[in-house]
DNA sequence: ACAACATTACAATGATTGATGAAGTGTTTG
DNA sequence: CAAACACTTCATCAATCATTGTAATGTTGT
């Protein structure tokens, strides 16, 4: 308990215990988002990263469609679609509406719509550029 | 080749073929962004849907650190930080500058910020009601 | 140049996840 | 009510992915 003040150096095993703290480190507060939130932002950046679900949210912001349409608009199996479908509005990413035997889906809120175009933007900027940085 | 014409009903298996296109189908322009844009910003989506890469932007959101630091800050190994911040660096969403043995690593611009924010201001809405449609 | 420190690359493993066809649910129409 | 339609759920399989220890690389200070 006390005869641990000398040779701290061989204390550990090397390289685990780096000792940096040079900067800042004690006197900023670093408070970070709730564990819960950070879950539960990830599963969302998840949802949407997947390009089969991207396009399907970038249908989407074009305006509301059914399951049916979806499928023929982008090629694909319905139960592929639902599925997709499935994960995002888990996700509060999509809202639908049934009218007859049709159900219309859509995005959300413009909160996804401006996830999803900021994002896109990000991506179209890089497109001519493929290395930022030359390090 | 030719008899297939008759009884076109069994002619492919039942629920592949839907027919709905009963909205303003045809006249819809539908114009979806680039496949490799798609792509591209889905990957970012991904590096980002991961709840330890997440809470390390997070963390960097609120200043440049160094691998030492972040991985003391986090209680983590320094390998997997670095593995971290590599991916998220792949995507343009990390920039970094060396100062001394350190590399000081910090949100590429206010883009990443926002979609970072953005994400985190949606799941923390949802933090109350977890379903949003009784249906 | 050498030793020490900071970071990265690699490879093995365990865990997630997306596609898919078949079966199931709910709705309208005859 | 039964058949047709629109869609969803389920179970399985293949592929992708994150973690982690260890080895390698790069940088600074003596």
């Amino acid at each position: 308990m006390i005869d641990e003040v000398f040779d701290c150096s061989l204390e550990f095993p090397l390289s685990t215990k780096p000792v940096c703290s040079h900067l800042d480190h004690a006197k900023r507060p670093i408070s970070l988002p709730l564990q819960q939130n950070i879950e539960r932002a990830a599963t969302l950046f998840r949802a949407m990263g997947e390009p089969s679900r991207l396009k399907l949210l970038a249908l989407l912001d074009q305006g509301e469609s059914c399951v049916g349409d979806i499928a023929e608009t982008l090629s694909d199996k319905l139960s592929s679609i639902s599925q997709r479908l499935k994960v995002l509005r888990a996700e509060g990413l999509l809202v639908r509406r049934r009218e007859g035997k049709h159900l219309f889906y859509s995005l959300a809120d413009n909160h996804v719509s401006s996830l999803l175009r900021n994002a896109l933007a990000h991506a179209t900027e890089l497109e001519t550029s493929d290395s930022h940085e030359p390090i």
